[in-house]
DNA sequence: CTACCGTTATATCGGAGCGATATACTTCTC
DNA sequence: GAGAAGTATATCGCTCCGATATAACGGTAG
């Protein structure tokens, strides 16, 4: 789950440790709120796999663009600036650089090899749909809407027969409410799916306005 | 967090695990997915802190109702047909009761004593918030509205400033507007708490108003 | 009657995620 | 120039989850 997106982020760009979780946190808040004791782990889990690499400090990786000198001394004044006047000079980092292998892991967890398809997996395959073939995408969509209408059948049987007080119905009640809206989300991003895969298939003819 | 929704259910009655689980999947099951492999070692966790205790199985603890014959052939006899004819007769099941101490660590866990305050452990509080009074109710929904409007303000902040593509751009969108609804939820809430507060609380001479 | 299957029920294992905490360097501020 | 705040990596202990094993019972098909 972290693995993805791990991988999906450094699909992008290369990143140093903090950075993704800063990425994660602002832009999927609400959705993972992922911490330090996880994400290390899991980026060693990543490197040890094979599926991402340690880029170095970009700092120091980067080829200077000064040529050479021809001067030892010269070349060494070079770090000394870029250590002690360069705000770029930072503590040590390790930027990670996504593999090959990775993206192949990356592909196949998205597609949806992992097991559980819980809101947060499901949220986080969907914002890297991009990556995804629209008939993949299409059925990323439908998978989760289906998952959603059994789970809301499952309650509703259930909750029918015993009474609750004000306080747990509420609760169950502002759920449901909740997984109501999900699905109407999803159909319409499945309606448009379907438009613009129509429209990408015979993309000659007349002009694309969604809603 | 797991030790909350199994005190709150031992407070209403008797259970063994597995109607635990029963029950939690069938009221909260869009909330919490609770699974055996938590569950036990919770109840396990749990009778060891002496929050709870085993109480055997329901249908070997109750004493005979027919009293002893004087036949020690007649009370096996019993026992046979309890075992064979009875549909209680189930496999060894351990009903867990709660204690005095378990009910003191509910009410703590209740009032906010532990940590983390996501969307799982606010239900969990809220579905069992009729053991609350109605001052600690009330600071229980606002605490909840804060910590959502603060989230809001720093995943909003952020992505101002950040583009994303349609399908990162739609989850964040989507899980922003779900924020919104569930404080539009906790407003209607807090309302009604506030007036249900002003009812009891004042049966005899003139209001006490706070704010 | 017995052989099998579905349900009820308890339990354990490995792995993943989280919160707290430690450490260390840099940059800002007074 | 000293201390606060921000950047950055890392580890520990704990809880939770999914998968799996085990076992007893009820029903039913042969």
């Amino acid at each position: 789950m972290l693995d993805l997106a791990i991988l999906g982020l450094l699909e992008e760009r290369d990143l140093h440790g903090y950075e993704i979780r800063k990425q994660l946190r602002e832009h999927l808040g609400l959705l993972a709120n992922v911490s330090f004791g996880s994400l290390y782990p899991a980026l060693s889990r990543l490197v040890e796999a094979g599926a991402v690499e340690i880029a170095g400090d970009p700092a120091e990786e980067r080829p200077p663009r000064t040529p050479p000198t021809g001067s030892l001394s010269g070349e060494l004044a070079v770090f000394r600036t870029r250590r002690h006047t360069s705000p770029r000079s930072r503590r040590s980092r390790k930027v990670y650089r996504i593999t090959d292998e990775g993206r192949r892991t990356f592909a196949r967890l998205l597609a949806g090899g992992s097991p559980a398809d819980d809101a947060r997996s499901f949220g986080l395959r969907l914002a890297f749909a991009r990556h995804l073939g629209p008939q993949a995408r299409l059925a990323l969509l439908e998978r989760r809407r289906a998952a959603l209408l059994q789970r809301l059948g499952e309650v509703q049987a259930a909750s029918a027969g015993t009474p609750l007080d004000v306080y747990a119905r509420s609760v169950v009640e502002h759920t449901v409410e909740g997984v109501h809206q999900d699905i109407r989300w999803l159909d319409r991003l499945i309606d448009t799916e379907r438009r613009g895969a129509a429209l990408t298939a015979e993309p000659v003819a007349h002009a694309a306005e969604d809603r």
